[in-house]
DNA sequence: TTTGGCACTCCACTGTCCGGAGTGCCAAGC
DNA sequence: GCTTGGCACTCCGGACAGTGGAGTGCCAAA
C-alpha cells in the first residue's frame, strides 16, 4: 500500500520535475496531482525514496529532484509508451511519404524527429552490412578509366574511379560487366565479397582485378557505416542553465560521429528501444544527458539506428513514443522500397 | 599625422579587443602597444573615432569597442591578410590530399577549416549549375524499371529510380542510352537540359520521353544546389557570454541551409574573399556574427562557396588567411581531379 | 500509519556601499 | 595647434547584510 503509494509520488515528482524544472516541494505535489495525503505524508514518503536512492535534494530545505536510478525507475516501471495522437501520425506518414530517395528519406526522418521531441536528433544510415547488392554498373569515361558504381538495395550507391593498366575494348568492358555482376548481384554484402575475391585468386593488375578489388574496397569500406546525420541542434539553446555542463561536451560530441555511434548503441540490438539515463553510459561528460533510441530497417532487420539525445531531465514517454512511431515508418518505406 | 595616429589606435583596440574581450581603455592600450604618446592624447582621438562612429562605449566610464562600422575599415583598410605558416600549408596540403572523393574532400574541408579557425565552418558541394555532364548511365533493374544516373564533371552523381510504362527490350535500352549521351554529355547543365528538351518535343509517355524527364528533373533540382556541410559547432562553446543574442540564432541559423547559403553569398561573386561584418546582412538576429567567405572551384571558376561564422568579435587576419588557403587547396584538388 | 504543528535551514532576492577603472574637460607646456 | 598632466565625475561590479518564503525533519497526537 504504502510502497504504491511512493511509486505515485515518485512518478509524480519525475512528471512535475520535467515540466517545471524546479526542485518539487511536497505541498506543490499534493495540490497538482491529486493524491489525497497530507504533504507531511508525502514527506515521509520523500525521506524513503531518498533513502533509497532515487531523488535527491541539491540542498537542505530544498524541494526534491529526481537521480538518474529515479529515472531509470520511472522508465522501466512507472510508464507506457504513450501511442502518438492520430493528427502526429498523419503528419508523420505525410512528411516521410514525400521523400524522393534515401538520402531525403534520412534527412527528413532527423528533421522529423527533433520537431516532434524538441531535442537533438540523430539519424544512422542503413549500414551495408546487412544489404544486398542490387546491381554494378561499369561506365567507361576514357578507354583506361572506369567509373564503378555500386548500387545496393537500401538505395545506397558507391561510385569509385578506377585506372585501368590498359586500355579496355568495348566487348571487353560488357564482358567484365556481366562477369562481376554474375558474382554479386542479388548476394549479401559478406557474400558478394568472398564471390568478388574468388574471381581472381591472386589479385593481379587485369582490369577485372583491379575491378574487383574496387568493389570489395567499396563494399566494406566502413565510412559509410559511420554516417550519420544530426538535426535539432537548434533545441540545445533551450537548455538554458548549466550550459558548461552540458551543452558544450555534448555539442561536441555531436562533432564525433564515432562517439554518437556509440551512444546509439549496437544495431545488433535490434529494435528494442534503448534508454541510456545520464552516467549510464561510458562518457562521463555527458552524465547530464540521456539518449532515447532504436533500431530500424526493412522486415523486421535492424539495419541502423535513429534516437535523440536530451537533457536527462527531459519528457521520457514523448520522446519514447516519437522514436518508435518514426522508426516504425521509416521502416515501412524502406520496405516498400 | 594625427590621422594616421587615429587609424593605429583603432587597430589597437580591435586587436586588444578581440583578444581579450574587454573594452579596452586609454591607459592598457598605450602600455601593450608602444604608440609613444599619453593616454590623454589616445583618449582625444578615441573620442574623434566615436564621433565618426567606429567605436562605442558600452557605458560612460567604460572602455572602448568596435562598432561594425570600426570593424569594416579594420578589415578594408587596415590589416593585410597574412600567409599562412609553412606547417599550416603543410598540414592543409597533408589532410586534403588523404581525401578519396568528393564527398571526403568536402568533409575534410569543413573540419579543417573549424579547426584553422577555431569558428564555425560551412562548405557549399560544389553547384551543378556550371558542371558538364561528364556521362548518363541506364541501368535496367527489371525490363520496365530503370535506373538513370547522372555523373557530372565535378563527381557528383545523381541517381534516380524510374517506372517505364512498358517493358524495353536491352537493344532499345543501348539504343536509348546512346541517344541520351548524344544529346548530354560534355554539355553545361543548362545546355543539356535545352538539348534533352528538344528530343520529346512534347513530353510523351515514351521511354525516352521519361527518360529525358527525369534527367531535366535531376539537373535542375536544387536540392543538390543547397547542399552544405556545416562542422565546428562545437566551437560555438566558446561564446561564453550572450549565448542568447548570439548563440541561439546562429545555432537556428546553421539548421537552416537557405539561409546558410544566402550567408555564404552568390557563388557567382568569384573568388572574391568576401567579408560581412554584423549587421551588413540581411538577418537581424545575426547582427552580431560576422561571415567570411570565398568561392572556389576547378580552374579559375567558382563552382561553390566556403567559409566561416563567427562573432562580430573574431580575428579577421587568420580567419580570412585560412578561408583563403583551404579554398586554394580545394580548388586544386578539384582541377586535378 | 497518518496528520498537524513547529522550529529550523537555506536560498534567492534586495538594497547599500565602496573601490577601481575609465572618461571628459581644462589649463599649461612644447 | 597638438600634446600632456591633473582633476572631478560616472558607472559598474563585487562584497555584504538583511529579509521573506519555501521547504524540511521531527514529534506527539489521532
Amino acid at each position: 500500500m504504502q510502497e504504491e503509494r511512493r511509486l505515485a509520488v515518485l512518478r509524480a515528482i519525475v512528471e512535475d520535475y520535467v515540466s517545471t524544472e524546479e526542485p518539487v516541494g511536497s505541498k506543490a505535489l499534493v495540490e497538482r496531482h491529486g493524491l489525497g495525503v497530507s504533504p507531511a505524508t508525502v514527506r515521509n514518503d520523500m525521506a524513503a525514496l531518498e533513502d533509497e536512492g532515487y531523488i535527491t535534494q541539491p540542498h537542505t530545505s530544498a524541494g526534491r529532484v529526481p537521480t538518474d536510478k529515479g529515472y531509470r525507475l520511472f522508465v522501466d516501471r512507472l510508464t507506457t509508451v504513450k501511442p502518438m495522437s492520430a493528427a502526429e501520425k498523419r503528419a508523420i506518414a505525410t512528411i516521410l511519404d514525400g521523400a524522393v530517395d534515401l538520402d531525403d528519406v534520412v534527412n527528413r526522418s532527423v528533421r522529423l524527429l527533433a520537431q516532434l521531441t524538441r531535442q537533438v536528433a540523430v539519424v544512422q544510415y542503413p549500414t551495408l552490412s546487412r544489404s544486398t547488392v542490387r546491381h554494378v554498373e561499369l561506365v567507361s569515361l576514357a578507354p583506361n578509366r572506369l567509373l564503378v558504381v555500386l548500387i545496393l538495395s537500401t538505395g545506397r550507391v558507391e561510385q569509385r574511379l578506377v585506372e585501368l593498366g590498359a586500355d579496355l575494348a568495348d566487348e571487353d568492358l560488357v564482358d567484365l560487366r556481366s562477369v562481376v555482376n554474375r558474382a554479386a548481384t542479388g548476394e549479401v554484402i559478406a557474400e558478394a565479397v568472398t564471390a568478388l575475391r574468388a574471381l581472381v585468386p591472386d589479385a593481379g593488375t587485369t582490369p577485372l582485378g583491379t575491378v574487383a578489388e574496387t568493389l570489395v574496397d567499396a563494399m566494406s569500406d566502413h565510412r559509410s557505416d559511420e554516417r550519420i546525420v544530426v538535426g535539432g541542434a537548434a533545441n540545445l539553446a533551450r537548455y538554458g542553465d548549466n550550459f558548461d555542463s552540458a551543452v558544450r561536451p555534448l555539442l561536441e560530441a555531436l562533432e564525433e560521429h564515432v562517439i554518437l555511434l556509440k551512444l546509439l548503441g549496437e544495431a545488433s540490438t535490434g529494435e528494442l528501444l534503448t534508454v541510456r539515463i545520464g552516467h549510464e553510459g561510458p562518457y562521463q561528460e555527458l552524465a547530464s544527458t540521456s539518449v532515447v533510441a532504436t533500431g530500424y530497417g526493412p522486415g523486421d532487420e535492424s539495419l541502423a539506428r535513429l534516437g535523440i539525445v536530451g537533457p536527462t531531465r527531459m519528457d521520457y514517454p514523448g520522446s519514447m513514443a516519437a522514436v518508435r512511431a518514426v522508426a516504425r515508418y521509416v521502416s515501412r518505406i524502406l520496405d516498400e522500397a
